[in-house]
DNA sequence: CTGTTAGCGCTTTCAT
DNA sequence: ATGAAAGCGCTAACAG
């Protein structure tokens, strides 16, 4: 239980002030060389590391960025996550995160967790940023803060345009030949970046002159796809042609649910994920895919959030930042079944 | 830019001395209950927070614990921190991680950054206790930690044991009538984790009087699995019958070769993965997988980390705490081929 | 049960 | 270019 070595220790073997020393760790420049490269000799050799308490205490900032994330376990945030890490890592700041389950509830403990412990700033992502109380509390303190994957005019946002992204999706699956196309959604009002993708489709399809087909919105947390599998039962003529899920996660299970009911992909059922997570172009077939840019938007994030916090352009005007997305086309489309195929199959 | 309510503002607003409120926060046991509601309500009305440097600079402690892991994209790390995250919240500790990327530099410069930031203790999951520069450092100054995954006699650790959690997949296998069980690994110099798992396999093999295979080890950066794909291409009478995976990505991965070989799982080749990955259930065929308690993991390398920075049980034994593992007994295992049915197959 | 007192280690004017 | 001094907000003896 050795005490660390202190400023003040490496003052006086340096023969210098405890100002001096802190000076060398923080305006370098008003150090003399000399003096300073022998202060810094003398810490390493000493093991010094300034006390981050005793910093923060008389400067007022912890050099700490909360982050608040609905889960670890989907790597759309786990990715965001380390992007965010790296960032502030390489400004000097660490990280503390913390999930809400994508529970408002939560959302408002874990904030105030954040605040407890003294953060600098904030990177959260949202259930929904219109009714979120903790933001308030924030506000009110006056602790900067940037919104992930969220949208809203008035706070700082980095995300995507879930919009436009599923609109071209609709528009690749119809230069395929697909005209019934349906979306299959976790809830709606669980997220605003659902909504928006939602939204993406129903003006891709009405774009594309197509008739949207009713939403499938399945509950997350469970595990049924009852309505899609009752759906995907239906006579050739009657389902759908191809599926656009509004997350990988729900991809991977329509995958799934489709070859339960002996539905072949692509060759019977295309199917587009969105998000982009890595493994899936490990499985096969390979998803198709929107490719968020998770880790940018977590390292702009971070950026954007130590420039407020930096006080660079105080009072400034919101930002909203969306990064574009890739693609990644997999073995799970294709062209839809024509009339003569499938009758060709069913005789087979 | 408003200041935070500090201590001595309650104090004043109600009429005792800043010490009185203190304990109202640290020993509430040590005050009149009457007083002690009425500080709680100003506090309240104030929003009143202890401040967390000034208390972590009197204390020394920082009420927060450095997390070290390879990276938050592997789902088994993601919720090991979850586990972590949410005893540390519990019991009033912050989290800070940070990845290694599986590096043993960066681990050596990440547990530097999360000293330097004055964590009390940290969880560790490191790519070798054996040879790791960085524990020194923390036993020099005497910072508590507990390792996850790893395994080291002189070290706290929490994990399982993958050597017998190894054999007993042997065992299903062998009493499913495979003989020619083949292992693949991401490289064992680069984990004891790995290293553990293949003894598991070799003792496993030997038990059930069979001849243990050449390990098929990859790279598991690249994503080339050719050695695994030139493998699969023999003829059916030398190929393996059934694969063990070192760790579930490997055996998605392995499960994309196996059927870019044209080879069918489970009927031409069983897969049995290790980890337990959640998405793994939600794939098709559903991924046979030995299951970890990654969360429960994360929560009893915390409790003990705690423990140790409490002091209880000072310059304590080494604890190693090996949890129970599940299996997930999904699509990916079956009998292996017989000749005939083989025979069969070739004809057709 | 409560108050007084003395710092924890560092940064930052203000002098020199 | 460097030093002296004050104090960030809180907690823990020690008194009473």
């Amino acid at each position: 239980m050795n005490k660390p070595v202190s400023i003040l220790q490496i003052a006086q073997a340096a023969g210098v002030s405890a100002a001096t020393v802190s000076r060398v760790f923080n305006q370098p420049d008003k150090v003399r060389a000399d003096t300073r490269e022998m202060i810094i000799a003398l810490a390493n050799q000493h093991d010094y590391q300034p006390n981050s308490a005793a910093s923060a205490l008389r400067t007022q900032r912890s050099k700490i960025i909360g982050v608040m994330l609905p889960t670890f376990g989907n790597p759309v945030f786990a990715e965001c996550l380390e992007g965010i890490a790296s960032q502030a890592a390489e400004q000097g700041f660490g990280v503390m995160p913390v999930t809400s389950d994508y529970d408002s509830e939560r959302e408002t403990k874990a904030i105030n967790r954040l605040l407890a412990k003294g953060v600098d700033g904030m990177v959260l992502v949202l259930r929904d940023p219109t009714k979120a109380p903790g933001l308030s509390q924030l506000q009110k303190q006056s602790v900067p803060f940037v919104l992930a994957y969220n949208q809203h005019p008035k706070y700082h946002c980095v995300g995507v345009d879930g919009h436009s992204e599923v609109v071209r999706v609709v528009e690749r699956l119809r230069a395929l030949g697909h005209r019934k196309i349906a979306m299959i959604s976790g809830q709606l009002s669980a997220s605003d970046r659902a909504r928006q993708r939602y939204q993406g489709y129903l003006s891709g399809m009405q774009s594309a002159n197509l008739k949207p087909l009713a939403l499938i919105e399945v509950d997350f947390i469970a595990s049924d796809m009852l309505a899609l599998a009752s759906l995907l039962k239906q006579s050739a003529t009657k389902r759908p042609t191809a599926l656009i899920c509004s997350n990988d996660l729900l991809a991977f299970r329509s995958l799934r649910t489709a070859t339960q009911c002996g539905l072949s992909v692509p060759d019977s059922l295309s199917v587009v994920g969105f998000d982009g997570i890595k493994i899936g172009q490990e499985l096969s077939p390979m998803l198709t895919t929107v490719i968020q840019p998770n880790h940018d938007i977590g390292q702009w994030a971070t950026t954007l959030l130590i420039q407020s916090i930096s006080g660079h352009a105080r009072t400034q005007k919101p930002v909203t930042h969306n990064l574009e997305c890739g693609f990644r086309l997999g073995e799970t489309i294709g062209s839809p079944p024509t009339n003569r195929s499938h009758l060709a199959r069913d005789v087979f």
